[in-house]
DNA sequence: AACTATTTATAAG
DNA sequence: TATTATAAATAGT
């Protein structure tokens, strides 16, 4: 990344080794933080110079980071360091520190992560129980749709009346110009049906926060929908 | 530095935030590993994905790293106030506390209960982490499921091979009753084939560690399969 | 420490 | 996942 490439070796000469080791410090608590922030992580670095000297960062707090780290450890079958806590507040805590690491196990279990150790009958029980999960979310997820659908319908319906009673006052007040109401108008008639409800779901432009870039044809539905209400 | 810069914030989007963290958290990797080397330097470097898993590089060991760091930061100098501390123990446990709720609803969630107050994106998403987890279970367990397969396949070769050799001693010792010895045993030839191996998966019942009897050829299939080793 | 010529990292596609 | 144009880091001054 320079003049010319450098090796990495230990840099032999201690002051030439004492520059590198400032400037790349620098670029190392940079990254570290960018990283932190860019993509929500936590993150904890501690360096100390060949001098000896202490430099750290923690994108929380590093203590909180260090225990994560050494609950994760142990979960992954490395020995613990039982030292420290002999009180009662203490083993509350590694007790709950101990329910979280089971918890997050099995959830990285469930997404297909650290099946290593299990057997063949957890693998499959593991699978009965993804499956349920599929189908209930599934189920859950088709039935919004419906909500949304049906909200839409009547949503649809009752602005196809209001425009019926809109253009009837209008061809009452200016008779010649219905003819040009009649052509302009999309909602052709008051009674929309469900198949062209749900071609509108598709072919709506999107609203809001992402990507509004003009070529996005997808409808964001979800909650809250206060955008409908 | 790349095709454009970007700016040092969160990302929003999910997708590209994971794209981001794993390219970036390789290069931090990388840089930390080689400051340590060039320099002679200590480092250690603890990240957690927004999703929780757990990465880490330590120059030595972490352990050690650690300790070193807690006693610079003791030893650099800030009284202790016990009155802060316990504020600080209080705000650590409740945070584990929402921590672990957070766990335990994501995978009731998994479950497919408690499911109301998503979203249809949030619902989706769920649908597309259990399919994803879904498949790696299934992918793990075939495989678990082939490897048995082959040590089973290993195994009745091996166990027909000796029992050719047991009826050649046989008929050679007492060459009257060879016909009965080829009628009663059912292995009737040395080369089984995978078909028939697993046919006796599934039609064995029980084991029973051990009866090497040399004609048992079903096996329970699982974990730990410390029998067979 | 400030300055480039280069190498590296990486954002987008 | 691999590629590529560009931003960023940095080795040697």
């Amino acid at each position: 990344m320079a003049r010319e490439r450098r090796e990495i070796k230990r840099i032999e000469s201690a002051a030439a080794r004492q520059v590198t080791f400032s400037k790349r410090r620098r670029g190392l608590f940079k990254k570290a933080e960018e990283l932190s922030v860019l993509c929500d992580a936590d993150v904890a670095l501690i360096v100390f110079s060949s001098t000896g000297k202490l430099s750290h960062f923690a994108s929380s707090s590093m203590d909180e980071i260090i225990d994560k780290y050494n609950t994760h450890s142990n979960n992954l079958g490395k020995a613990e360091q039982p030292s420290l806590d002999l009180n009662l507040e203490h083993s509350k805590y590694a007790h709950l520190n101990e329910q979280l690491a089971e918890a997050s196990l099995r959830l990285r279990q469930m997404r297909g992560e650290e099946l290593e150790g299990l057997s063949i009958d957890e693998l499959q029980q593991l699978e009965k129980n993804l499956e349920a999960g599929l189908h209930r979310v599934m189920l859950t997820k088709d039935q919004q749709f419906m909500e949304q659908i049906s909200e839409l319908q009547r949503k649809s319906s009752q602005l196809a009346e209001e425009n019926m009673q809109l253009r009837n006052q209008v061809s009452q007040i200016s008779p010649a110009e219905k003819q040009v109401v009649d052509t302009e108008n999309f909602v052709t008639e008051e009674g929309q049906s469900s198949e062209s409800v749900m071609t509108a779901l598709h072919s709506g432009s999107s609203q809001s926060q992402d990507n509004d870039d003009g070529s996005d044809v997808s409808l964001k539905l979800g909650l809250p929908c206060g955008a409908w209400k």
